[in-house]
DNA sequence: CTGTATCCTCCAAGATACTG
DNA sequence: CAGTATCTTGGAGGATACAG
């Protein structure tokens, strides 16, 4: 039995949810394993909106998986993104989360492949 | 670009969410590594309330994740859950995922651990 | 350029009672 | 034993306008 902030998790694979799910959390982070401009990953991220971005980009820095750095005071702004240490250690378990992804498109016949 | 039902997923990371995400199908998923009866899910997992348990069973079902076993039609019942063979496919992910989450309550001191 | 502020919708998930 | 049926609700996420 987990808790954080006095919200109880189960076992370890809920706690890891906690983390990285949600919709376009481990989407964000293995974008994030390289260095990004917020603009970058605005850019290469279409179908997540500002709000969201936003939001899930404090979520992820509050939870210590990414760090959040601010080159310049005076516009235009200029503010990167990378993980941490701590984040780092999901690098392995997000490139597993995409590949199993592609091999998925492989195997379930529902799933339609476009460029897009 | 992938997509299942008319829903858009940008990525494959996207896409494995779509499978595994939610508050507990990985949960279950990992659970049903092994065969169970419905019974022992339930008592395995007792923070997963009754109607969740069975509609994320049913989801799992429609994806091609799990199969579901009526032994017998007269009362009472006997039916279990089992990974098919596309599920098994994703045993090293979840494997991940709980290892992870462990690495994670020895990392982030947010986390709170005890027995329960 | 890098975000907030508002407003809104939808649905995952909980609580509880009931059924074949 | 193995589930459905109802009812409810919190909060994730979208759309859009605005701000430092």
């Amino acid at each position: 039995m987990y808790c954080i902030d006095d919200k109880e998790f189960p076992c370890s694979t809920s706690l890891t949810m906690r983390y990285i799910g949600g919709k376009w959390k481990a989407v964000i982070l293995l974008h994030l394993i390289e260095k990004k401009r917020y603009s970058e990953l605005r850019r290469e991220c279409p179908a997540i909106t500002e709000r969201t971005l936003s939001l899930q980009l404090k979520e992820l820095e509050e939870d210590g998986l990414v760090i959040r750095t601010v080159h310049t005071n005076k516009a235009p702004l200029k503010v990167d993104y990378e993980l941490t240490e701590f984040g780092k250690t999901l690098i392995p378990l997000l490139m597993s989360i995409a590949d199993w992804g592609e091999g998925a498109a492989a195997s379930d016949m529902r799933i339609k492949t476009s460029r897009g």
